[in-house]
This record gives structure tokens, sequence and C-alpha cells, in this order.
DNA sequence: GTCTATAGTAAGATAGAC
DNA sequence: GTCTATCTTACTATAGAC
């Protein structure tokens, strides 16, 4: 049995310290934490809310939902990833195939420090459509850094950039789901590996 | 203002032409029918007892609730996915790399026609822990079928079982996206010739 | 075992004061 | 912009007739 709440004391607003920016903030580093601990499905916005210390009204003004506060989350998320990945492309020099390894590295060993938010987005509790419009975005991600490797988007290369790409997240699901740190970095490598001998698939002509 | 709900006429209720595995069975036919159309999330059992002909009362006495009429639409398909595939694996003789092949052939090729399943249980919108389950077994039939081609399990093998069962995985869900049966086809065939020249990741040594 | 009817409860969403 | 209070929906559970 539940402990009955003893009566919730009413006061005065806690001031409105928060800025727009701010309030935002707020809310997406508490969702961070509560989705992570209940998944979506069983997250409630008002456990979201009181975490953050701010309101339902105001959650709902900024966001419109609690997909909308997941869907944010994630493009919080996903904007810092894209940086990584650009960064590491640059460096990586002119060969294509260099660089989308290198991209794969950054992913794949970037997945353990945020792997709270890979478990978050990763794991499937997710509004409706949510996993289909991920699984496209990294297929596009994937397609774009091998293009010129291949002739055209035929069937077969439609399949390859199916494979690559299904394998990097599926490494990074697992990379995130590591008990210790060192167990995750193994797990990085090999996948890194095994991705690097898929080369002959991507020019075999 | 909405109209008034006429009295519902009560009467008999319709003859309890079900048995136990008849009525499991209709429920169950309906909830594949409404959890494609709406997904897990959103639906509701209401609308599933009334297209079964059934009654809430009879869902919950026989599942326990949503999330169990969900697991049990999965566990009657998947029996009948692993009759099909080790019918393919006797079939296919004594070479297990050949097995594995044919086991993959299937279970590609079966995508389409039952893709309506496919949907549902591969696009995340699903029960807390579905996904991570689904992944888990997922792994375990492709290192089944994949054991005594690789030494032990070393963090090579796993990543080589991550790779292969996740492009598996991703090739189905791919094939259940398609809009004709032809795209499927060639897609099928597409995966399965990708696959089949992964053969060097389980035989390196 | 199956059905109807209904109560309980959780939580997403909205309204309107400040 | 932020807040509290309230509305609404829908899953969950139970009672009791047949």
């Amino acid at each position: 049995m539940s402990m009955q709440q003893i009566g919730r004391r009413r006061r005065r607003p806690k001031h409105q310290w928060s800025t727009t920016e701010g309030t935002k903030r707020s809310i997406l580093d508490a969702a961070r934490t509560i989705f992570a601990k209940h998944g979506f499905g069983d997250a409630n916005v008002a456990e979201v809310v009181e975490l953050a210390g701010s309101s339902i009204g105001s959650l709902y003004h900024h966001f419109g939902g609690k997909a909308e506060v997941f869907v944010a989350l994630w493009e919080r998320y996903d904007e810092g990833q894209q940086a990584l990945v650009e960064d590491a492309v640059a460096q990586a020099g002119d060969n294509r195939w260099d660089a989308f390894l290198a991209a794969c590295k950054v992913l794949l060993e970037s997945a353990w420090e945020s792997r709270d938010l890979v478990r978050i987005f990763a794991e499937g509790d997710s509004p409706a459509g949510f996993v289909r419009e991920l699984a496209d975005q990294r297929k596009a991600q994937v397609a774009d850094l091998l293009k010129n490797l291949r002739p055209a988007d035929d069937g077969y290369a439609r399949a390859v950039v199916l494979t690559l790409s299904s394998a990097l997240a599926e490494g990074r699901r697992e990379i995130a789901r590591s008990r210790r740190a060192a167990d995750a970095k193994q797990l990085a490598a090999n996948m890194l590996h095994v991705i690097g001998e898929l080369r002959p698939l991507v020019k075999p002509s």
C-alpha cells in the first residue's frame, strides 16, 4: 500500500526565477533522468516537472506534450552527435571509407559516455513512429557518408546501407548496455573491426 | 451537445458460442488487426474486444491485460516462425553456414506475407522491455545457428553475431515496409546476397 | 467460462488567474 | 511565462447474472 500523501502545502509560486531557455533546459534535463529511469511509456510528466522544479503548465506551454518533450530531448542530443561526426569526418581526410570509419568510431565510442540517452532512444520504448524515423535517419546518414563509393542506389547498395547502419545502431545499443567502461571499449573496438572488414561490400566493382 | 444515448438495449449475451480456445483466438486475431492499425500504445482494449465479438471481462480473464495480449500475439507468431526455421535448417543439410543462410532466406521471405505482424513487433511501439527481449532472442538464435563455426564466444564473435542478427532484423523490417510484393522480393534477395558475402566473418581463421 | 455494468485510478491535457 | 486547479480519457479491476 502506498502511504497517503500528507496535505500538499499551497504557497506562492517559486518566484519564476526561470527564463524561457532556463525552463526548457531544466525540463529537458529532468526528462533525461526520468525517461532513463522509467522509459517513455511508464514515465509521467508530473514527475518530470517536479524534478525540474517547474510545472505541468510550463511543460505544455513550451513543448506541447510528453511526446514532444521526448523528441526535443532527442534533438538536443542529436545536435551534439552530428557535431562529433562532422569533426571526425573533417579530420579523416579525403578517403571516404576512412571518413566513414572515423564516424563509426566516434559514434561507437561516444555511446558509452551518453549511455543513458542511447538506452532511452534505442530501446524502443518511445512515441509511435519514433523508431522508424530514427532508423530512416540513420540510413540516410550512412548513405550520405558512403556516397560516391557506390555507383548509384541500386537494390544491392540499399541492402549494404541497411546492413551497415543497423550494425552501427545495434553496436551502440549493446555498448550502452555494458556494465563496465572496459567492456564497452572492447565491444566498440570489435564492432569497428567487423565494420572495417565490410569494406569489400561497398566497392566490389 | 452530445446526443443522449438511447437506451442500450439489454439483450442476452451472444450465446457464448466461444469455448476457451475460440475466445482466445478471436481476441488475438482482433488484436492483430487493431495493433496493426494503431500500434500498441494508441490501441485500446475496448476496440479489440468489440472486433473480436468478445468482452473486456473475457480479455482480462484470459490474458490479464493489454500488454499480455501483445506478448501472446507475438508468441503465437513466433511459434510459426520457429517451425519455418527448423524446417529450412533440416533441409539444408550438414553445412552449418548453408543452414544459416537457409534460415535467413525463409525469415526474410516470410516477412512479406506477415508484414502486418513484422511491423507491429519491429516498429518499437510495444510494451516496456519488449524490444530488448526481442533483440536478445534474435542474437541467441543467430548465435545458435552459427555455433561451431567460430571457436568460442570471444569479443569478436559477439560483434559478428550482433552484426548478422541486426542486419537480418533490419532487412525484415524494411521488407515489411515495402509497397509491392516485387519490391519485397528484390530486397529479400539483395539482403540475402549481402549476408552471403559476410561468410568470411564467421570463419576467418 | 462468458458476459454486462460499473467503480477506481492514473495521467495526459487544458483553462485561466497572476 | 508560470502556476494551480480541473477536465477528460482510458486502462485496470471487480461484482454478479447466466
